[in-house]
DNA sequence: AGAGGGATCCCA
DNA sequence: GGGATCCCTCTC
């Protein structure tokens, strides 16, 4: 993914999660909301919301037009424009390892909801600088429902995965 | 492990 | 309108 803006902005997305139609984990489940509309477009666009009254999370929809579903984005390798990143996360050492962090690193807010990823907008997703690794799967991390589905996906010995190390085997 | 933080949503 | 909940993070 990239942005542009305050400089350029690059990282490799290494860790995401699932949110089907029929999830009852999803902001979606319950229909449509002023909140979620942008998971019911078409697919391919930020979905980004306010979480825990402090952070943005970062998702890509993933449905066709009318039907509600998303990936958050969840972890990314930062590439470029690390100090940056840097200065918005306050010089934490994490900058991209977690979608709150992610989300603060890139500089997302409310704004971005809605954007186009894919057609060569300030923020976008592009094919990989480096080809994915060995891709694992494991149940989500931070939900209440639907806790048994293996719908969390990562680059199998990324240095730059959230969640316990328990998950990411 | 517990607090912080505010928008959102559901049910009165 | 009130109250529970929330795809989290930081500091203790």
């Amino acid at each position: 993914m990239r942005a542009d803006g305050e400089g350029l902005l690059c990282a490799r997305i290494v860790e995401t999660e699932a949110y089907l139609p029929d999830d009852a984990a999803s902001h979606a489940f319950r229909g449509r909301t002023s909140r979620n509309t942008t998971m019911f477009g078409p697919p391919g666009f930020a979905y980004v919301y306010f979480i825990y009254g402090v952070y943005y999370c970062l998702n890509v929809t993933s449905e066709v037009e009318g039907i509600g579903g998303a990936v958050l984005v969840r972890a990314a390798e930062p590439l470029a424009g690390l100090d940056v990143m840097r200065a918005r996360r306050a010089g934490a050492r994490e900058l991209c390892t977690g979608p709150g962090r992610l989300a603060q690193a890139f500089g997302l807010g409310r704004e971005h909801d809605g954007l186009d990823l894919c057609c060569g907008g300030t923020l976008r997703l592009e094919a990989p600088y480096e080809p994915a690794g060995d891709i694992a799967s494991s149940t989500r991390i931070g939900i209440t429902k639907e806790t048994d589905r293996t719908l969390r996906f990562f680059e199998r010995g990324s240095a730059h995965l959230s969640g316990p190390r328990s998950l990411n085997r």
